[in-house]
DNA sequence: TTTCCTGGAAAAATCTATTTTCTGTTCTGA
DNA sequence: TCAGAACAGAAAATAGATTTTTCCAGGAAA
C-alpha cells in the first residue's frame, strides 16, 4: 500500500497518456476509468484535474473530459519553445556545470545507449523512455534555475507524447544515438555552441519526424 | 447557476491566493475552505488538486495542502525566467504585430493608465491588477507562440503572488506608470532594442522593490 | 420526401454525506 | 525521563443522490 488511490490513478493515467493508449480528443469517462482502475469517481476527477492543469488533458464543464488534442502547428510551437529553453539550459549548466553533473551525464548517457529502443511490437521500450528523459534531464540539471527546470519538464512532457503517437515512422531512419553521443561529448568538452547546435539539430530532427508521422496518419485517416 | 461548484471553489480559492490573504505555508484545511465557501470537500479537494499543478499549493500527501513557499531566491530565479520569456515574446510580437495589436495595446495602457493603483486601505486595487495583467498580456499576444503566451502566464500569475505580499512597499516609490509608457511607446514606435531594455528594467525594479519588501518582512517576524 | 423541431428517456458528470484511514499528540506507566 | 499506547483531529476514499447533458424517436412544416 505504497500511494494513495489518486496518486496511483494520477500516475496510471498519465502514464497511459503518454504511451498514447488514448487517442487526442478521445473522451474519458469518469466512470469507466474508475472501473478499470478499480477507484471511484472521486479520485478519477482529482487525478484528471490535476492533467488538465499540466495540459494533458482538457475539461469541458458539465461535459467531461477529453484528452488534449494534437496538431502539426502545435508540434511546431512546441519545439520551437522547446529549442529556446533547452538550449538556454544547455548554456548555463555547460557554464556551471561540476564534476557531480559530468557524472550524471556519463551515467545517464551509459544507460541510454545500453537501452534497447524498442520492444518487439514496435513501441518504444518504457525503459529506452525514462533514460532518455533521465538523460535529457540530467544535461539539462546544472543550469541552476529550478524554473527553467520546471517549463523545461513541461515541455518535455508534451513532447514524449507526441513521440508516442508518431513513434511507428521512428524505427531505425535516423541515428538518436548518435546525436545523444555527441551531445554528451560537446557537454563534457564544454563547447558551448557546438552542443547548441547538436541541440538545436537533434530536436528539429524529432519534430520532423514526428510531423512526417503525423501527417501520414491524418492521410490516412482522411483516405478512410 | 453559473459555473459548477469546483469551478466556483477553484476560482475563489485562487483570488484569495493571488490576493494575498492566505500565508505563505499556511496549512489549508480542506473542512475550512468547505464551510466557508459552503461546498463539500470534495469539490475543495479537486480545486485544490488543480492549484497544486500551477504550483500556487504544495500537496502532502496524507498531510493536506499547504500554501506555496517564496523565498528571495525564488523571486530572482523566477524573474531572471521572466526577463527571458517576456523579451522574446516582445521581439516577436513587435516583429509581427498588426493594427489589431496596437490597437489592443493604446487601449490596455489607456486603462492601465487611468485605473487608480490603489484602494483607500493601501492594497493594490483589484481593477489595478487586471489592468495592468492585460496590459502586458496584450504587450506579448502578437508573439504568435500560444506555448510561449501559457508559459508566460504561468510566470506572470506567480509574479502576482509576490506583487501582492510586497504591496505594503510599492506606495509611490517609483515611477510604474512612466515605466509602462514607455513600454508602449517603445513598442508602437517599432523600436526592438528599446523596448526589451525598458521591458528589463521595468521587470529588474519590480523584482528589487518585492525583494526589499520581502526582507523588510522577514526582519519583522524574526524580530517578533 | 426531407429537414427541423420537440419531448422524453438514458447516460454521464457532479455534488454531498459518510466511512475509513492516517498522523500527530498526549497521557500513563515503568 | 522515556517508551508505548490510546485518543483526537484531519485527510482521503467511497457510495449514493442530484443535476445536467446527450441521444433518439416521433411529428410537423417546407
Amino acid at each position: 500500500m505504497s500511494a494513495s488511490a489518486t496518486q496511483t490513478a494520477y500516475e496510471q493515467l498519465r502514464a497511459s497518456l503518454l504511451a498514447g493508449l488514448y487517442q487526442p480528443e478521445e473522451k474519458l469517462k469518469i466512470s469507466e476509468l474508475g472501473a478499470s482502475f478499480s477507484v471511484s469517481p472521486g479520485a478519477i476527477r482529482e487525478a484528471l484535474a490535476r492533467l488538465t492543469a499540466e495540459g494533458l488533458v482538457i475539461a469541458m464543464p458539465q461535459r467531461g473530459f477529453r484528452v488534449a488534442p494534437v496538431s502539426v502547428a502545435d508540434l511546431r510551437d512546441l519545439t520551437d519553445m522547446r529549442i529556446e529553453i533547452e538550449t538556454k539550459c544547455l548554456r548555463r549548466a555547460i557554464a556551471n556545470g561540476d564534476l557531480a553533473w559530468e557524472t550524471a551525464v556519463v551515467a545517464a548517457h551509459h544507460r541510454l545507449a545500453a537501452t534497447p529502443i524498442a520492444t518487439a511490437d514496435g513501441r518504444f521500450s518504457p525503459a529506452w523512455m525514462l533514460a532518455h528523459g533521465d538523460f535529457h534531464t540530467a544535461l539539462a540539471q546544472a543550469c541552476g534555475s529550478a524554473w527553467m527546470m520546471r517549463v523545461r519538464d513541461l515541455l518535455f512532457v508534451h513532447n514524449e507524447r507526441y513521440l508516442e503517437l508518431a513513434r511507428k515512422a521512428d524505427r531505425g531512419n535516423r541515428d538518436a544515438a548518435r546525436e545523444h553521443r555527441e551531445l554528451m561529448e560537446a557537454a563534457l568538452a564544454r563547447d558551448t555552441e557546438r552542443a547548441v547546435t547538436i541541440m538545436t539539430v537533434h530536436l528539429g530532427n524529432t519534430r520532423d519526424t514526428i510531423e512526417a508521422a503525423l501527417l501520414a496518419t491524418t492521410a490516412m485517416s482522411a483516405a478512410r
